[in-house]
RNA sequence: GGGCGAUUAGCUCAGAUGGUUAGAGUACCUGCUUGACAUGCAGGGGGUCACUGGUUCAAGUCCAGUAUCGCCCA
């Protein structure tokens, strides 16, 4: 027996690590093709190889294992497909990083070496992530485990790429791209974050060549002024009207730049005419190209100025900034200066400021790709859940800019081209040529830029499952069932994904795209570092446990709300789970070997009650998994099993369990208990794997894992609503007299008689059922009453067509009494005004569904009558009053 | 500037396709060592569903607008 039963409180420490060692003993994990079943995939969003856990992961990783788990239950032949990615920019900054520390710079490695050194960080220390996944539970396939760099998916990416460049949709150019200038690095649009910033405007006036008082423009980024190749003003612009050609003077550099008209000046922004710096800036470039000016790179790689900065070459950009503002106020040149807030783009991965820099980089044509992926989504081959998000989907893939994919660093799949020697032509191959495929010439330069790593990302998918070969795998397993993610990666990975999916295996790649919400702090906000407000799911699950902090990520888990965590809510969750282990005890000191796990041919209406009651459950719990509703799921499981399993069945079986019962009777009590809790711990293993296999290996008999017991389907042949509807009357006399009791301050202790008065064909479910009554409401003995019978000294309590009078003469406060009376009138009073007033309305009796009229009446005269009979009640109580 | 979302009990949140009395959890109040469980049991109080207008026999739910907050894109 694996549990203590000493223990008074549940405590999973040392329980979870023993269960998840055994699964994957058993290699239930495992996925295998040539096994039967509908299959069933998903590839894991490869969390950083420098990463470790934090609540976006665990909330992620919870959710897909709740999927792979219900589906491996329900008889798919279900794959989770784990792995991490090699995060190039992120891991060659650690590795960086450490080296600084012995005052090594990368470049005095040299390259290769650089690489390797990686290669040893990642092998030591990289993937902490993945072990940290399975202290989750997570049931990953851990023999498939990929990496983005190793050398299968490494071919796939040197495939990818020759593929696109041979169907035009990579070329190589020189463009505007966000340089970061301490990652030393091209990024992609994407990779920029904008933050809003206090800067100033400088209005800067640029006299003319010829002596005249010239123009004023507006900037923000003075420095740049020094490799500007005009001034330019808009057409329409009256304030410049036959000024275009003008010949100004460009300050401190002295040179002479073109005032030129571009109808994409805005006439609004600062004095109506702006400097163009043509390698600094995205729309300036434009300009250029369109103008035919010359390009001047002022700022270098480091962000330091150019040769072509003259006087200011060397300076940092940050210090050229003052320094021009200083020379240009020196010269009577700067005219103003005005406060002003802008967005200033930031590297994601540094948050050094980028620089927009012209450079030749690699690109990928996005356009082509863009319009079959969005067609997938219009079309419902891949459905985004929850479809608020298509919309951000649509928009951002229909307004598609191509995309940069080379990268200045060393980590990364190194681009498969070559560059000749002799003809000055770029050979593209996936497998390493040995010359040149235009001159022969084996004088060939490998590229020296790796490829964003969203783009080895992009391939996830089929590249993890053996692509470009035809696998088993890829046929068995492609395309994925669900990819469970964030929003904030739609851009990044999701819509990438479905590009490249489609475009190399013609399927796309998801049946359904489950974006889930941030996980915040207590108070809401959005947990970082600087901000100091990180919850460590680790430091969670040690104090909790596992399945308690499971459990609540997936109550918390509605569709399209951000997730509020904090440490009350993961307590009450705990609380919980210690609760079904407390009713686990209670099913193994009743049940034993011999007790049978099938039904009895025999039920008691407590059991046809809990086992209908038992279906709907199964039947929410599976509609919420199926619909990604997983906070209905959650809640389904856990209203069922503590508020009608624990706190109503349960007491209500006690008595026929007890050694007085008959032993016949004891015997199919014992099995219907252990049906039902087996059950209870099939449907909730999905969410709390550890204590239900922990529970599920303490009952009597061999056990398999849980993980390999059916999941539970509900049998609508089972629902009995007579029986709910006969249970849920007494119920409410119970709940009736425990109120009176209670109210009353009647001693818990003191056991009461308590009278039904009603007609017999009303009373009969009650009298055949009386123990149950006798022990939930703790009377002494039940009396039933004729219609005639006069509760003189009773408190009473109405319920449907029966009336509750516990005679309480000598013990009744009849002031008490009487007030609580007076509230139940109030109350059905208030209601019997609202119901009454919507049939009187002809329109609604009229127009409104003949079942929703009918029940109004049905309300109507029920209320009626039970007012009726309070009102009466009170009038006798109303006698005693002092 | 464009778009999306939120606003329901003290707090955190559920409330497909409009339909009897708007639900949980937590907190709060009262009583209880009930032989599974005080990480518990029983009972109770607490809501002008942000605001204004509209559609409808009927609106927390649909529409329009306003306010506040948050996010994304430019």
């Amino acid at each position: 027996m694996t549990i203590r039963e000493t223990d008074k409180a549940y405590d999973p420490k040392g329980i979870e690590e023993k269960w998840y060692a055994w699964w994957q003993e058993l290699g239930l994990f495992h996925a295998d093709p040539a096994r039967p079943g509908e299959s069933y995939t998903i590839v894991i969003p490869p969390p950083n190889v420098t990463g470790s856990l934090h609540m976006g992961h665990a909330l992620n990783v919870t959710l897909q294992d709740v999927l792979i788990r219900y589906h491996l239950m329900s008889g798919r032949n279900a794959l989770w497909l784990p792995g991490t990615d090699h995060a190039g920019i992120a891991t060659q900054n650690v590795v960086e990083r450490i080296l600084a520390k012995d005052g090594i710079g990368r470049q005095d490695l040299g390259r290769e070496a650089f690489v390797e050194r990686v290669w040893k960080w990642k092998e030591e220390s990289g993937g902490v992530i993945l072990r940290q996944l399975k202290r989750l539970g997570a049931s990953c396939d851990w023999a498939r485990e990929r990496f983005t760099m190793d050398e299968g998916l490494s071919r796939a990416v040197r495939e990818a790429f020759t593929r696109l460049y041979r169907k035009g949709l990579i070329y190589r150019g020189r463009y505007i791209i966000n340089w970061c200038p301490r990652c030393h690095t091209a990024l992609s649009d994407l990779e920029v974050t904008y933050e809003e910033t206090r800067g100033s405007l400088y209005y800067i006036r640029y006299p003319e060549m010829s002596g005249g008082v010239g123009v004023v423009v507006a900037t923000t980024r003075p420095e740049t002024m020094l490799g500007d190749t005009a001034v330019a003003v808009n057409p329409k612009d009256e304030r410049f009207h036959g000024s275009a050609g003008t010949t100004l003077r460009l300050p401190l550099m002295n040179r002479p730049i073109p005032l030129i008209s571009d109808e994409m000046v805005d006439r609004e922004f600062g004095t109506g005419a702006v400097k163009i710096t043509p390698a600094h800036d995205p729309n300036d470039f434009e300009v250029a190209r369109r103008h035919e000016l010359p390009s001047v790179r002022v700022i270098d790689e480091s962000g330091r100025m150019t040769e072509d900065a003259g006087a200011f070459a060397g300076m940092d950009r940050a210090a050229c900034r003052e320094a021009v503002v200083a020379k240009l106020t020196a010269e009577g040149l700067l005219e103003k200066v005005d406060p002003y807030l802008h967005n200033v783009g930031h590297c994601y991965r540094c948050r050094t400021v980028v620089e927009p820099a012209e450079s030749m980089q690699w690109f990928v044509r996005t356009k082509p790709l863009a319009e079959p992926a969005i067609r997938a989504v219009r079309s419902g081959e891949t459905r985004i859940v929850p479809s608020q998000w298509e919309r951000t989907y649509f928009d951002w893939m229909e307004n598609i800019r191509d995309w940069c994919i080379s990268r200045q660093i060393w980590w990364g799949h190194r681009i498969p081209a070559y560059h000749c020697g002799d003809c000055g032509k770029t050979t593209v191959e996936a497998d390493t040529p040995d010359r040149c495929a235009f001159c022969g010439s084996r004088s060939l330069r490998q590229e020296e830029d790796v490829l964003d790593t969203w783009f080895s990302s992009a391939l996830w998918p089929f590249s993890t499952l053996g692509w470009p070969d035809e696998t088993p795998e890829l046929a068995r397993y492609y395309p994925t069932s669900a990819l469970v993610t964030g929003f904030d990666i739609i851009f990044f990975w999701v819509a990438r994904m479905m590009m490249m999916g489609i475009e190399f295996t013609g399927k796309a790649p998801f049946r359904d795209v489950v974006i889930h919400a941030l996980v915040r702090d207590a108070k809401g906000e959005k947990m970082s570092k600087t901000r100091g407000n990180v919850i460590d799911p680790l430091e969670v699950m040690d104090r909790y446990g596992t399945d308690a902090f499971r459990f609540t990520l997936v109550a918390l888990a509605a569709q399209g709300r951000d997730i509020r965590m904090s440490d009350d809510r993961v307590e009450g969750y705990r609380n919980f789970m210690n609760k079904i282990f407390q009713a686990g005890r209670f099913v193994r000191m009743h049940v034993d070997g011999e007790t049978p796990r099938e039904l009895p041919g025999e039920l008691s209406v407590a059991d046809r009650w809990i086992l209908s009651r038992l279906q709907r459950a199964a039947e929410g719990i599976r509609r919420g998994i199926e619909d990604y509703r997983f906070n209905d799921a959650g809640s389904a499981f856990y209203q069922f099993t503590w508020h009608e399993f624990c706190d109503w069945y349960l007491e209500m079986i006690k008595p026929s369990l007890s050694p007085e019962a008959d032993p016949a009777a004891v015997r199919n009590q014992r099995a219907v208990l252990l049906h039902a809790f087996e059950t209870i711990l099939a449907l909730g293993h999905p969410f709390i794997p550890f204590l239900t296999e922990e529970i599920w290996q303490s009952l009597p008999g061999e056990r398999d894992s849980i993980l390999r017991h059916r999941y539970p389907a509900a049998d609508t042949s089972m629902i009995e609503v007579d029986v709910e509807h006969d249970m849920g009357r007494l119920m409410e006399v119970v709940r009736a007299v425990r109120n009176i009791r209670s109210e009353l301050n009647v001693p818990p202790a003191k056991k009461v008689e308590v009278r039904l008065k009603g007609r017999e064909e009303e009373l009969a479910f009650l009298r055949e059922h009386e123990e149950i009554l006798r022990r939930l409401a703790r009377a002494e003995k039940v009396v039933y009453k004729g219609p005639e019978y006069i509760p003189v000294q009773d408190a009473t309590a109405v319920v449907n067509d029966i009336e509750v009078c516990l005679p309480l003469a000598g013990l009744i406060d009849f002031d008490q009494e009487a007030r609580r009376l007076r509230k139940e009138i109030d109350k059905a009073q208030a209601e019997h005004a609202l119901v009454t007033a919507k049939l009187a309305n002809e329109k609604f009796v009229a127009s409104a569904p003949a079942d929703i009229v009918e029940a109004h009446r049905a309300r109507k005269d029920s209320l009626e009558e039970k007012l009726s009979k309070l009102s009466r009640n009170l009038e006798l109580v109303t006698r005693y009053l002092s």
